[in-house]
DNA sequence: CTTGACTCGGTACTATGGTATAGGGTGTAG
DNA sequence: CTACACCCTATACCATAGTACCGAGTCAAG
């Protein structure tokens, strides 16, 4: 038995607005819609509320989003571009997994330090990433 | 030998106006300045200006950083206060690494498939993160 | 001492990701 | 049948994180 609006931003612990705002941007369409014009959802559609949300608090944009979410070997499209998309995106994550590996070590030497007492006037944050440059954090003017 | 905030920009990758608006978000403070007003910049900041980007890429918001970045233990800040911040934080940054392992798996899963030439119809990333509600991704309107 | 690139502060504009509100229809319990 | 909670579309508004533009001052090379 699908459920209404309501109840879909309530399992999942957003706005009604947004979920709205996410069918416009096309990451969540209902299941259906009753005769009256509600919109209904399955639990299909929470798995996808959440990850939406999980994925976004991990640095993602609701356009990387969709990218990711439309990620599927399926008979349209064809096998190289999903594989060469999903491997970029699998790059993008452990890149990600490393830089937070790498910025847990000061937070965990900082904790360290406050147990044995020893203060540490320069801040031991900025040692996380010695590296350039890197993920270009979905950027917006790439071609003009 | 410090210089001026055109460098520091094309250093690291950034507009100057953006160097600018860290400024007044009091993430940024120029070293010094010469006489005619100049901004001056040493290399310091050139880490300190990464590790926003970095940061921010791994989906913490401006005023994470800020948090982040304050995190020391100084004469001023005692140290059970910073030990305590500290450890909420690597909290958050292990949640992270364990939901981008989350996502990394399926992204495995979808490559391999696309070698063994097996179409996968449903969208195998929605397995990703089978977690209930989690990291509050820097609530706004916490209290009202 | 002029020219061109760079900087200054200030204000205005933009994109993304929402949130609120208005004016109206729906659904169901009393 | 009416009250109340819920939903509809549409439009407006908001916060965050920038980006652009303005008129004016600075600086180094020629």
């Amino acid at each position: 038995m699908p459920f209404t609006i309501g109840q879909l931003a309530k399992k999942v612990g957003v706005n009604i607005q947004t979920v709205r705002y996410y069918e416009r941007r096309r990451l969540l369409t209902p299941t259906g819609r009753k005769p009256s014009g509600y919109r209904l959802y399955g639990d299909d559609l929470v798995r996808r509320l959440r990850f939406i949300k999980n994925a976004q608090a991990l640095g993602f944009t609701l356009r990387e989003i969709a990218e990711l979410l439309n990620l599927r070997v399926s008979s349209t499209a064809r096998c190289g571009d999903v594989q060469r998309k999903a491997q970029a995106k699998l790059l993008q994550v452990e890149e990600k997994i490393q830089d937070l590996q790498a910025l847990a070590r000061p937070l965990k030497g900082l904790i360290q330090a406050c147990r044995a007492g020893q203060p540490t006037d320069r801040c031991p944050i900025l040692q996380s990433f010695e590296g350039e440059r890197r993920t270009n954090d979905a950027k917006r003017n790439t071609t003009p």
